[in-house]
DNA sequence: GTCTATACAGCGATAGAC
DNA sequence: GTCTATCGCTGTATAGAC
């Protein structure tokens, strides 16, 4: 209800994210945005003339959140595990709520079906999170936090792919599954 | 080519899951199938009026699946960790390959978009995996092959979730990322 | 930057002939 | 059980006025 919207383009991308994370890419359209926005198709053509377009920049503003979100994760001041912690629930968990799932998820499922721009752009961005948290991980066990075998990047593959499947089951299951499921992960990795 | 097939119906839903796995419930039509069997869209009407009766049928389908390689698995005579992995490789890997993901990692992932009818059923089904999973797992700590704390139950999630995502993300990233996640999970199940 | 109007293909679905 | 024909709706996309 602005008046005058700061920056139309930005309000687009953000509500065309929430629902990748609810309803998947194919499944919202340019009606879906233009109702909720209170303007017309037209106009979301305007701002992005193909969905092609749209999804690109989808995953531009992917790349953004990561970027941010390692940067902030880096820099907190704490053990290892409490930066895992909090990419897990300050990040992921958050950004998804009880009713949403990772974006990436969201984009792997529907990878078949994904305009062609989307796909190269899609394994960078897990390329991308995968070295962050390999890179946590190989800090913990450095220090003495973790306990696992194998390459940090095997260990960061388990690691995201779980987190990511958690969210996805607990959406439907309830987030008590996202509770245990976790608990149970940090279990094992810290060697109890 | 077969000039009469035997089961028809049986046909359209072998069809419709193999596309379920690749593309998602959303994002095939009757078009999709009727082209791929040579037949039109009204006859795929006349054994499902509504794509939400196909859609109860695969869901029973899987269940059905379900149900013969629960027993094929339960009657192997061999180790918790066989068994364990017959299930892992012998059916979950064996039905997606390279190309599809978990039938219900697909429906998860498109469950607000999923005709009402499904969600029940997807949760059942959900269920009936991981009594089974948990069951295995029990077993397998009772005999002193797998170590893991909490309730066998929640470290059946933890499994089952694992082995989907990684099935979701080796279509991605290569079956390598499949092999390495369940190594990795294998390790960590056998306390080493 | 937003609108109206329109085009056109695809969708699920139905009626009725064979 | 399969076909042709058709319906109304929704999807992406474009042209052109304001």
């Amino acid at each position: 209800m602005q008046a005058r919207p700061k920056n139309r383009k930005q309000q687009i991308v953000d509500l065309a994210l929430e629902l990748l994370q609810t309803h998947g890419f194919e499944n919202f359209s340019y009606r879906d945005l233009a109702g909720q926005l209170g303007i017309t198709k037209a106009s979301i053509h305007h701002h992005f003339p193909k969905k092609a377009d749209l999804g690109v920049a989808l995953c531009q503003a992917i790349q953004e959140w990561h970027e941010r979100e390692f940067a902030r994760t880096r820099s907190f001041s704490g053990s290892a595990q409490e930066k895992l912690d909090l990419y897990v629930r300050g990040t992921l968990k958050f950004a998804c709520g009880d009713t949403k799932i990772c974006p990436l998820s969201s984009l792997q499922a529907d990878i078949a079906s994904l305009p062609e721009a989307m796909r190269p752009a899609l394994k960078r961005l897990d390329d991308h999170e995968l070295d962050f948290i390999a890179e946590l991980l190989d800090a913990g066990r450095e220090s003495g936090e973790f306990k696992f075998s194998g390459s940090a990047r095997d260990q960061a593959i388990l690691f995201v792919l779980t987190c990511k499947g958690a969210l996805q089951y607990s959406r439907v299951h309830g987030s008590e599954v996202f509770d245990a499921a976790m608990a149970q992960m940090k279990a094992q990795l810290l060697g109890q």
